[in-house]
DNA sequence: GCCCCTTTGAAGATT
DNA sequence: AATCTTCAAAGGGGC
């Protein structure tokens, strides 16, 4: 199954019919189901896609349409007035809300729905009654019950599952932490409008989840990963404020330089060396410059969470108006409020001054 | 076989 | 209110 198999399956319906994207190019790629490139990235894709050097196709299909059609894995995201006639018409009465396990009509499990058999971690003092169920067959009854649903992808979630292929095609990467980062600056160079497909295409995938389950919580998956993550941070937290206080690094926030295609062989550590040509580092536009050699061992000062401002939060919000006006550079604005896409603010570039990210370097 | 890595964004939790 | 934490996807790699 094609990796992005959820994604590709989006109804072209996605964005209001008014309105269609006037780059989205309708010719499919029969082969892939991916649309043809019919436009190109008004940013970033230019020449060079941001990640990698040759881009054979240069254009990227923003929505890939399967060639059979359309099949969308939240059936009503494709729709807005009619929304609810055709949750019932496509969804058994069951599933409509409140339904709690994700099976579409057609057999196919909900996107968001996992079997809780598979890929679930061992039961936690703190996870749901059912995975603390002393008997194996309660826990499989409880499970049954209550599948894992899965939280709905958020925007860039999106753009990765959709572009993650392509990547993988165009670089020979196939380490997924080496794709997402190019996939992250990829996707700050996507221009403010390309963003805002994918803000649009995430704010419906909440729209249809909360209403698939109205009931359903963040919440609800607290706790069911990354036990073993959130103990190496605070033990990295602990020891990068150990550390800070020690040595004093001057913290160099990570600034993406364009990462050429990496050689299969390349991992972690060279995923953040320098540019491997010249033309790698030129060709990105988020890189500001080619000796950003830094970059091969980019320190941070605080957490990610620190070094970031989420682009929806009102800290980014507020830093954006206050920073906008003066140097005119900042990060396109989600979509997820009516009111900026009514009134989206002015184009903006989207090269950064601020760093997207800053990564934490183990002290030596 | 599980977890980490790595990215951004949303949302819950915490301060 | 501001900040922090967790989890979404993905798959190679490490243990």
């Amino acid at each position: 199954m094609h990796p992005l198999t959820p994604l590709i399956t989006y109804s072209n319906e996605r964005f209001s019919p008014g309105s269609p994207p006037g780059h989205l190019s309708p010719d499919i790629d029969p082969k892939t189901g991916e649309q043809g490139r019919g436009q190109q990235r008004d940013r970033g894709g230019g020449s060079a896609t941001p990640g990698c050097l040759h881009s054979p196709g240069q254009g990227q299909p923003v929505y890939s349409i399967p060639p059979g059609g359309f099949r969308h894995p939240y059936p009503a995201l494709a729709m807005n007035a009619s929304m609810s006639s055709l949750m019932s018409s496509r969804f058994s009465p069951h599933m409509v809300p409140p339904p709690a396990h994700g099976l579409h009509p057609s057999g196919i499990p909900h996107p968001t729905i996992v079997s809780p058999i598979v890929k679930q971690e061992p039961a936690q003092p703190s996870a749901s009654p059912a995975a603390t169920s002393k008997s194996p067959i309660g826990v499989k009854k409880e499970e049954e019950k209550k599948p894992h649903i899965k939280k709905p992808l958020n925007a860039f979630m999106l753009y990765m599952k959709e572009m993650r292929a392509k990547v993988v095609a165009e670089c020979t990467l196939k380490e997924s932490a080496a794709i997402n980062q190019i996939l992250g600056r990829r996707w700050h160079s996507l221009s403010r409008e390309e963003q805002a497909k994918y803000y649009e295409l995430a704010r419906k995938e909440r729209q249809l989840h909360s209403q698939l389950y109205p009931t359903w919580s963040a919440r609800d998956n607290y706790g069911k990963k990354k036990k073993r993550k959130r103990e190496k941070l605070a033990q990295q937290q602990s020891h990068d404020a150990e550390t800070s206080s020690k040595s004093k690094k001057p913290c160099v926030p990570y600034l993406p330089a364009e990462k050429p295609c990496a050689s299969p062989a390349s991992s972690h550590g060279s995923m953040l060396d320098s540019p491997a040509t010249p033309s790698a580092a030129l060709a990105s536009p988020a890189a500001p410059a080619a000796t950003h050699s830094e970059q091969a061992q980019p320190l941070s000062l605080t957490t990610k969470a620190e070094a970031r401002a989420p682009l929806g939060s009102a800290a980014f919000l507020a830093g954006k108006a206050a920073s906008s006006s003066s140097s005119g550079l900042a990060r396109p604005v989600p979509f997820s409020s009516t009111a900026l896409l009514s009134s989206p603010p002015p184009a903006m570039p989207v090269l950064q001054t601020q760093p997207l990210s800053l990564v934490t370097k183990p002290a030596d």
